[in-house]
DNA sequence: GGATAATCGGATACACATATCCACTTTCCA
DNA sequence: TGGAAAGTGGATATGTGTATCCGATTATCC
């Protein structure tokens, strides 16, 4: 139900938050992702148009969060680069009734607005903080002191 | 976020729960929930395979619903199409840990059991039954009484 | 100022979702 | 028994998401 997309966006995003505020290299990105690197490099351009984070070129250059991980919620992420499609008006186009939807469509734009809020409840800095055995990212830098 | 496909069904299940148990044609079912006739066919054979739905070929034929609209969920009809696919485990692949998803993950995986939840929790006769200026699918057909 | 490191942007390839068309089969009924 | 009504399945087109490649551009360091 995710895009592709909004996983390798969700991914980087909190691979720099993990990092921040130390700039990474889109190399090192794709390494600690698994996402394709080449593919990696158009997803964070997008981040980069919506202000999601800020890329430097050159030597020693990289990329960045704009913002700080306690600044950032993933529904912020997930919106720059594929908004969730709320329903706002009828599907079928038809102008019957102005904006109300049918009990189908309400339904349907219920579930989407739960999964907005849900998103929009939580912050990188969250993801980041809950006590878990699996570092976000599943990535193999597992936290050796607690086990 | 969810696909025509899902769309279709839904709008071609709801038109077929409302007209129960009479049975009505692609046609019939495409002029009232103005999708595509050739395409939406091809949804209703995938709603037959999942046996939401049943055909009868010939003079008097058409589509019917298999079960009553008050036993079939919307959640029934989308997992007919295209199953809500949820994180099971970590997409990265790694297994560093085993079934456990990180935080990031966690949260996605929530958001998209909420959403299954909700589906879950609506039958169709609930979405015809609802009080509301709009009917179902938005289709001209408005209860004039009420207004 | 030249070498190197890094992003940027265009061109291209490929897969899958969406959509259309048509010949074929089944069923009913006159 | 023949014709009309209706779904079935295959072939095909089209658009969009995903992915790759590479030359151009920018920035840093020596």
């Amino acid at each position: 139900m995710f895009s592709q997309t909004v996983e390798y966006a969700l991914r980087a995003v909190v691979h720099l938050a993990d990092r921040s505020p130390a700039p990474q290299t889109t190399d090192q990105i794709a390494a600690a992702t698994l996402v394709p690197k080449a593919y990696l490099s158009k997803v964070i351009q997008g981040l980069c148009r919506a202000k999601i984070v800020q890329s430097k070129r050159g030597v020693g250059g990289g990329v960045a969060l704009v913002k700080s991980p306690s600044e950032l919620t993933i529904l912020d992420v997930v919106n720059a680069v594929e908004p969730i499609a709320r329903i706002r008006h009828c599907p079928l186009g038809l102008k019957t009734h102005g904006v109300r939807l049918c009990p189908l469509h309400r339904r349907m734009d219920n579930a989407l607005a739960s999964v907005e809020d849900a998103f929009r409840q939580t912050t990188l800095a969250e993801v980041l903080a809950e006590p878990t055995q699996s570092h976000p990212l599943c990535e193999q830098r597992t936290k050796t002191k607690t086990r």
